[in-house]
DNA sequence: GTGCTACTTGAAGCCAGCTTCAGGTCAAGG
DNA sequence: CCTTGACCTGAAGCTGGCTTCAAGTAGCAC
């Protein structure tokens, strides 16, 4: 715990590359900690780096922050997660990315049915209604996230 | 076109599913037109339901109303979309979502391969850079819909 | 001590795709 | 005519995950 091994945000930014703003907010929502110098400014402990590849990793899976911090949180003495740590909860996740995948894939299906017939029926179409996991999820449901969303040239 | 045959809001909302603020929101986009009555209330011709089925099968794809709107607006006189335009607009989303699940199972066996090895190396894991698709897509890029990342009760 | 950059804060803004609200109007049945 | 419920509008709010801004302060090199 040297002083001088302590980084300042902008280190810690380039390094991990979160900005700035992203990690003062991942601190005000509790996923980080630092200790400040006399004059208020942050320092960061090198193992934050570690934590934020961990923050990296599961916010490319898809975890939400809430989750992310239950799962930091879970670990003893808010320790940085080892690779047990790490082992245990990306196993969790990785069934959920299956699921995911095989909505997709169902999805798919029902949608290449649905190229043949062409109907849209409102009662029987399978795209319409293609099943009981996405129609729970509200009117306003949507399998795929906003930046899948704009394929930027090739698939238009 | 006989009066007769128009629906109001409420008849829409209910046989489309779509709540009526919905409606209204569609139509503020452009995506919908209405007659109204002498009393400014919007009366609806029956061809709505067929293209709110359009909308509700390319939402539920993921295609943005921005896109959707661009698929209506192709149609020669704003026409209600019938099976060749479905199939020919399908068939270009159903390129999309096969990418989509390309990257899913991409990151599906990134995730494996870093269940083995826990490194969350900042430079050499293949989670933390999953590939160009997703890094491109900025810091807060996520592959998952919010809607799908709380799963209900097994997953945890 | 001077000057420069990096840092600090709270508040506000942004995105999509709606929902909700307040306050008022319409349409239709009795 | 009167009531009741469906409808109207514009504005504001919501979600998540940040970003941006303005105004001020810290830290370090010279």
């Amino acid at each position: 715990m040297d002083t001088r091994d302590l980084l300042t945000i902008g280190e810690v930014a380039h390094r991990s590359g979160f900005p700035p703003s992203a990690l003062r907010y991942y601190e005000r929502e509790g996923l980080l900690h630092t200790t400040r110098t006399s004059g208020g400014q942050r320092r960061y402990e090198r193992s934050v780096l570690r934590r934020l590849a961990f923050i990296r990793a599961a916010r490319t899976l898809g975890v939400g922050l809430d989750e992310v911090r239950e799962g930091l949180d879970q670990l003893p003495d808010g320790r940085t997660p080892n690779k047990a740590d790490w082992s245990r909860l990306s196993r969790s996740w990785r069934g959920r990315l299956d699921e995911q995948i095989q909505a997709l894939v169902a999805l798919r299906d029902g949608l290449d049915s649905c190229i043949g017939c062409g109907c849209l029926s409102l009662q029987r179409c399978r795209l319409y209604n293609p099943g009981d996991r996405v129609a729970e999820l509200g009117p306003g449901a949507r399998l795929l996230p906003p930046m899948l969303r704009r394929t930027p040239a090739e698939g238009v």
